[in-house]
DNA sequence: CCTTGACGCCTAGCTAAACATAGTATAGCG
DNA sequence: CGCTATACTATGTTTAGCTAGGCGTCAAGG
């Protein structure tokens, strides 16, 4: 996926993920990256702070265990996490139907 | 589409329009809004910069003309700009399968 | 006549967000 | 003991879209 610019719709990926269960942050960068056959592997500097900035905006929010001597801080979906979901989802079919638009209106090169 | 994050995918949306036929900054930014129903209405300053910086890229090459004493700079494709036209799509496409497979893969809100 | 609004172009600077980098620490394997 | 995987954190840097402003033409309305 190279240097894909998935900026803007992150947090959707990250709240889908978690909405599949509580899920720590490292267990949710390799549910993305499983999920997504690959497709997203991304650094934990991208995540974690990702992850802190929807805590704080009361998206997710998170308890910390210990497992194996290892601590995680796991994160849940509150209900307004819930409804973010649905919006992102929503403003995520939005965006791709307006840009199928633009793109599928233009002739493909190959049809050129 | 509110404050719609379609950063990394403005470039495969100008490449399209103009892919459509030529067209100065103006016009692409209508056409822009009239493909996708009104759902990208975007600024001057973002388009006009964008165009410039797909013209200093060799994808466009653009010339100077007037009309009703009023000049316009018309950006047309060059192969180049086609060709990455075409990866920029495929790109598109992977983005959103991987998207699809990861937002897919959770369970929706209003199915819990 | 003169303001308003559509047309048509430009750029300096702000900002948000993804990313790079580096540091801390445990567990387990060779 | 070094290395890798696990697991989190803080502090940059960079990119790219947007804000906000400027310049200029032309037609229509008050």
């Amino acid at each position: 996926m190279k240097d894909q610019e998935l900026k803007g719709h992150l947090d959707l990926l990250l709240l889908s993920v978690v909405a599949e269960g509580p899920a720590h942050g490292y267990a949710v960068i390799s549910r993305l990256r499983e999920r997504s056959n690959g497709g997203f592997d991304l650094p934990e500097g991208t995540v974690y702070p990702a992850l802190h900035r929807l805590e704080r905006a009361g998206l997710l929010d998170a308890d910390w265990t210990t497992a194996n001597g290892r601590r995680r801080k796991t994160y849940r979906l509150t209900p307004a996490g819930g409804r973010a979901l649905e919006e992102k989802r929503n403003g995520w079919e939005e965006f791709t139907t307006a840009v199928r638009l633009v793109i599928g209106g233009a002739p493909w090169p190959a049809t050129n």
